[in-house]
DNA sequence: AAAATGTCGTGATTATATTCACAAACAATT
DNA sequence: AATTGTTTGTGAATATAATCACGACATTTT
């Protein structure tokens, strides 16, 4: 389970990679070249054989790698084999968008539960997905170790604790809290706002011309 | 304009520091030092106390930080002075979510109109926002430079170029494609399945406990 | 079967980012 | 006014990541 030393930065390469092997299998391709990669994915094709080669010689000189092999490699490195399940917290507009989306179709992550604490959404479905009331969080969690976390900010702070109550080891938080959690649970933040003044600086300061 | 050598991971946590500050100022608090922001936005002192001093001796030894000062010197910083215009691109969940967002609460960004190709939405408008065809993208642009992409992956391709040929200099790209542009175009990725799955690679390699 | 071509895997190099650790400067206290 | 405590700013060290560049080997062509 850990075969740790893989850099940070080539594991979240991974599920790039896997994404695009699942088009390219299913497009029929027996062969792929780190060079055919890198342009598709806008990776340095160096980057993405160092990448593979942390896993071993995934490839054949002269040759690259095929596709099937690889794709298959990648499944069990990514766990894609089993189905991970993952509850989201809050469904507001960006909640919603969540429910709506099928994870499950190149994936097997598939979202089980939403929780709200709307009286006209607890107890309905969205998506397909049923919502229940935040206050019924540790009873309905079971085993459920990730949550993506789609709350108000002023609810950020007291549903993390929630979570992390009931057992939740990983956060994927697109609150701008950075929210505060024990040791051994880990937190991904995607904010948005962040994420949009960062290109607008980049654009007026680091002029690609 | 261009008073680069400011490393680019500094860049990203501008707005970090931008909003924290904010709050603060808010809060009526005058002074904070390089551990307080740390402890509150989780990046190491050491780091933040880096990040400053790029832009000079901000701060005094023995006291921290007047925040009114460093607000008001990132506000310049970040061009928050002056309001940017954004449009967004696909008006589906995602897309609205982002249309009832309001950005411009502690930034001054505001997305000024939305594009989609459902005829039921076009001339309506979400969260206040317009939304025209994607066909009137040319006329209706303007001097707009950044677009948010939240079209399907079926449409990225095509929309993307006609957001190139219409001027576009910044796409916030929240589609799988990794989408092909000229040299003098940015494009930020945020892949919501890559995030999801690089969380639970994590989990079950890096483990933290 | 020989030559030409393509492509990997990786040692070495370079680039980028983080963290340590401490002198210097100021603030607070007595 | 002297002492003590705090916190910056940064040189140096370390860590992490990207890139270069090439030998080795398989494939393809002639």
């Amino acid at each position: 389970m850990k075969q740790s030393k893989i850099p940070q930065a080539t594991a979240k390469r991974l599920p790039l990679y896997y994404r695009y092997l699942n088009n390219l299998n299913k497009q029929g391709k027996k062969r792929v070249s780190s060079k055919e990669l890198s342009e598709a994915i806008k990776v340095d094709s160096a980057t993405i054989r160092r990448d593979f080669s942390y896993f071993g010689a995934l490839g054949k000189k002269g040759y690259g790698y095929n596709v099937e092999y690889l794709l298959g490699f990648f499944r069990s490195t990514l766990d894609q084999h089993e189905t991970t399940e993952v509850a989201l917290i809050g469904a507001g507009n960006l909640g919603t968008a969540f429910l709506n989306y099928n994870f499950t179709k190149n994936n097997n992550i598939v979202i089980k539960m939403a929780f709200d604490s709307d009286e006209n959404k607890i107890g309905t479905e969205i998506g397909g997905v049923p919502v229940y009331s935040v206050d019924q969080l540790q009873e309905k969690l079971g085993d459920i170790e990730v949550a993506i976390l789609t709350v108000p900010v002023s609810e950020a702070d007291a549903i993390t604790e929630k979570l992390v109550e009931a057992g939740i080891k990983g956060i994927l938080n697109f609150t701008p809290v950075r929210i505060t959690v024990p040791d051994n649970v880990r937190v991904h933040h995607i904010d948005l706002t962040v994420e949009l003044q960062a290109l607008v600086y980049f654009l007026k300061h680091y002029p690609l011309d």
